[in-house]
DNA sequence: GATGAAAAAATTTGCGG
DNA sequence: CCGCAAATTTTTTCATC
């Protein structure tokens, strides 16, 4: 994580190749772009020790698990201060999967995921709304989701 | 894609090692629950034949390339049957990372990455609100991103 | 289905330009 | 900083249980 890394045009081609497969070997890298693979393998672990590449993850399709439901959950507090403690209350949450602390509509902004609908009424009503720094929610149900990209180098 | 597949506890365990590091030998996740690597192999085959691994990608730091600033911009339309085209215009702007369509609050609600406060005011004059079908747009910017995992199988 | 060993392929290291 | 090539490790296949 030493931050300072000047990234060039392989580094970046490189970058682009593994957010669409982290698992494509170097050598096939090395040979798209005309280098070895020891300069793929290289020019990689620099970029992850610069923390450019934070690790590598495979993709779970959340339906075939069984998690039907994708909503977002606003959140305002009661008070601003409350921020620490709500969101330890959200973090031993498992069907919360993102979370943001947020200016704006809302003090936070949550991302969820769960089995069902009554899933999702369960887990507002006994777990979300019963903490009691909450002031008030509100619920963006997704009905699809058309766009999933990471940011272009 | 086959859908139908009964998952046990191994390919549970096999799901949650690679949800965190993907690249991880299929030698030492043999080793780690007492199988051997064919066994492992054939497991992530499966899964993957059956669209619960849709793929692997490598998580890039959006900052460390100079995307300073995370913001939500929740839109509105003029009529529901603009979303398509909407939708296309959305596609073609690289900062929009992810959108949804949601019920609620909002019809559509987009996560956007840009590189400064300037660049996301531009994008927002420039681009989002000169799409004619959308009627009115409300930004929410994330200070901090203290959540971000996936579900568990 | 799972195993274990063999064959094929990829990663990783270090020398030399 | 790069490439080459050897040494190591991993993936992948397949006959067998």
């Amino acid at each position: 994580m030493t931050e300072n890394y000047r990234i060039d045009n392989l580094d970046k081609a490189l970058l682009s190749a593994l957010q669409q497969d982290a698992r494509v070997p170097y050598a096939e890298l090395a040979k798209r772009h005309g280098v070895s693979a020891g300069t793929v393998h290289v020019r990689v672990e620099k970029m992850k020790q610069a923390g450019i590449i934070t690790g590598t993850q495979a993709m779970v399709d959340p339906k075939s698990l069984g998690y039907q439901v994708c909503c977002f959950i606003g959140i305002n507090l009661k008070a601003a201060g409350d921020y620490p403690k709500v969101l330890a209350k959200l973090q031993a949450l498992p069907e919360v999967v993102e979370a943001y602390y947020t200016t704006g509509h809302y003090s936070i902004f949550t991302k969820i995921q769960t089995r069902s609908i009554d899933a999702l009424h369960h887990l507002l009503v006994n777990q979300i709304q019963a903490i009691p720094q909450i002031q008030s929610t509100e619920t963006l149900l997704s009905l699809q989701q058309p766009i999933q990209r990471q940011v272009t180098p």
